[in-house]
DNA sequence: TATAATTCCTATCGATTCAGTAGGAAAAGC
DNA sequence: GCTTTTCCTACTGAATCGATAGGAATTATA
């Protein structure tokens, strides 16, 4: 259960481009220094937003990377998606294709459970709420929850 | 966003457990077998799992695991960190630990609501639960929520 | 007291992923 | 033509994942 490096990164690097005025392109140089990510690695990942349709590249002088929709349109989900592949997978399934007998039948319930969760403060969750700090209701009443802010050791 | 195959092992060998008698003790042999889990891999499991106090072990002739406490007062987040670690782990770092400044800077809080919508699943879901199939309000309504079951492209 | 059953401990393995680097080809603007 | 920039391929070192191997320590039982 781990958030990688590569999906921080994207959503860094995509918060800066939304503090731009739309259709501003930025070239990896500038976004990979200004939010302090290694500029190759950061070039790879502006390579998947690519293929996933989330931002528009233009090269040469003068290109870069822009937003391809405007930010309140963009879900964290998309992007971590776009990066890392599934929000939830088990063992390299789906949860839904998940199958148990015996005692643990109704374990892929739980799977479904999880990311149907997990699902409602990525997909809520867009771009434009990061960068302004606004976040939905949903959200809002999970960062209040009890203990939300503490680490669990037991 | 990957739940690793210690963890579905741990979970469903924890379940054949709870499905016997209290204080029935299972070699992992047995488990094993039954649950068709690598037996060698599943022995290093249940390490984890003794370390963390959730199964008691006894050696020799008629020894084997059983569960510590009673199923219902077992949740699978209890289960997923003693094999896995921490529920949600941003490059390394706990959620709260994490620093963005920025255009990122409320990052941490999606980081946050993510790890607690988590918990409200993985923490409301006892062993009990998973054996009987039944299941938390709560996470009945995930079940039910929209597209739970579909896979989700874009 | 021997023997069989069982957990426990250490070590290893191949494959994959993760994070990151390197070098250069292709395109676009001046 | 020169510079800027994306794009593509390849590589690397470290860690993790899933799994196996061999044997020491412990316990019950015959």
């Amino acid at each position: 259960m781990y958030i990688t490096a590569r999906a921080d990164y994207a959503i860094r690097a995509m918060a800066e481009l939304a503090v731009l005025g739309a259709e501003q392109r930025r070239a990896v140089l500038a976004v990979g220094t200004e939010a302090n990510i290694p500029v190759k690695f950061l070039e790879a990942i502006f390579g998947d937003l690519v293929k996933a349709q989330l931002v528009t590249s233009k090269r040469g002088a003068g290109g870069g990377y822009a937003l391809a929709r405007p930010a309140a349109h963009i879900s964290i989900a998309d992007i971590v998606r776009a990066v890392d592949g599934p929000l939830a997978a088990v063992g390299g399934r789906a949860p839904e294709e998940t199958v148990y007998t015996g005692a643990s039948a109704a374990l892929t319930n739980v799977w479904i459970a999880l990311r149907s969760a997990m699902r409602d403060v990525l997909e809520a969750t867009s771009l434009d709420d990061v960068v302004t700090g606004n976040f939905s209701p949903d959200v809002q009443r999970w960062l209040a929850a009890d203990g939300a802010w503490q680490r669990r050791s037991s």
